[in-house]
DNA sequence: AAAATACCGACTAGAGAGGTCGGACTTGGC
DNA sequence: GCCAAGTCCGACCTCTCTAGTCGGTATTTT
């Protein structure tokens, strides 16, 4: 169902934090800051946390009074680097990765195609911005869902429900 | 990591495969010859092509000599249709698809932003129908790969690993 | 020294995906 | 009419992976 993990979630939700934090007195945040600012166990949002520091998306400082801070500017941070630091590269196909990952490989008749459209997706997650997520996220919170709604429209009658799961 | 699911893979083969056999003397294909054509469990492959029967991208023909085809011309049958047909909507977040999902509904603040995302994600996968995917892996099966692997380059140093798994 | 924080790995529970089985219904041939 | 081949359908099992937890260590400030 094409969705990523609530680890990313988080991440994306602490890097958004973050990004607004940028620039103020106090730019280092805890982890448990963050994590009960945002009903996240604690444990576990430092756990990302520690993972976005260690594909250098953040830095951390140490002992009493430490936390995180971004080791970049928001506008040089992308949401896919975000994501790809926590739950590894795309994937849309079992192949997408290494060459030899599924069987199928040599009879699969839609390999091309689909690392195109990998590509097209990884290019739009490429070019939102942590800075921008936080820009949206603060002005107009409530008019976006609206906004995209009308635009469901599928080309056949795949949307009143497969029904499963 | 934003895969899609296995079934999901097979279904975009099955109508790959289909779209081809259109318009040919024998268009109704069984389970089975598919199956055993890309190494798929053949039970698998039928349930996956029930389902898409079922959402009336396929029709079926019951009894000996029976099988499938498609429903409309590959040109009106977009990559989305078949995947939604079988993973249902997307979600790219848990609160995706209806409104009060996860916990942290009335403080997170990447909704909206990731609304956006999902609709790119959507209307990229709309624009591809299966023709085009059968037209592309006919043509041009290898040459795809070598063309998007050098667009691989991240913003910051994610790419050696994250070593997660 | 004590407190607060980041850091790290191992572990567990639950959900979900991938895959399998058995049976009912339909069609074609004898 | 009967049997074989094939589709169709739901229930079931198994295994992987995710979300979350726990314990311990290192580092810095007070």
């Amino acid at each position: 169902m094409l969705r990523l993990s609530k680890k990313a979630d988080y991440a994306l939700i602490a890097m958004n934090h973050l990004a607004r934090k940028q620039g103020s007195a106090a730019a280092s945040t805890s982890a448990r800051d963050i994590a009960e600012r945002y009903d996240i166990p604690i444990e576990l949002m430092a756990k990302v946390l520690q993972r976005l520091v260690r594909t250098g998306l953040l830095v951390s400082t140490q002992g009493t009074r430490g936390g995180y801070m971004l080791s970049r500017p928001p506008v040089s941070i992308s949401v896919a680097d975000v994501i790809q630091a926590i739950d590894g590269p795309f994937t849309v196909t079992a192949c997408s990765t290494d060459k030899h990952d599924c069987e199928q490989y040599s009879k699969c008749n839609v390999r091309g195609p689909l690392w195109q459209i990998r590509e097209r997706i990884v290019a739009t997650l490429g070019t939102v911005s942590i800075a921008e997520m936080a820009a949206e996220s603060d002005s107009a919170p409530a008019a976006v869902e609206l906004a995209v709604v009308r635009r469901s429209g599928m080309t056949a009658n795949a949307g009143h429900g497969p029904r499963q799961g």
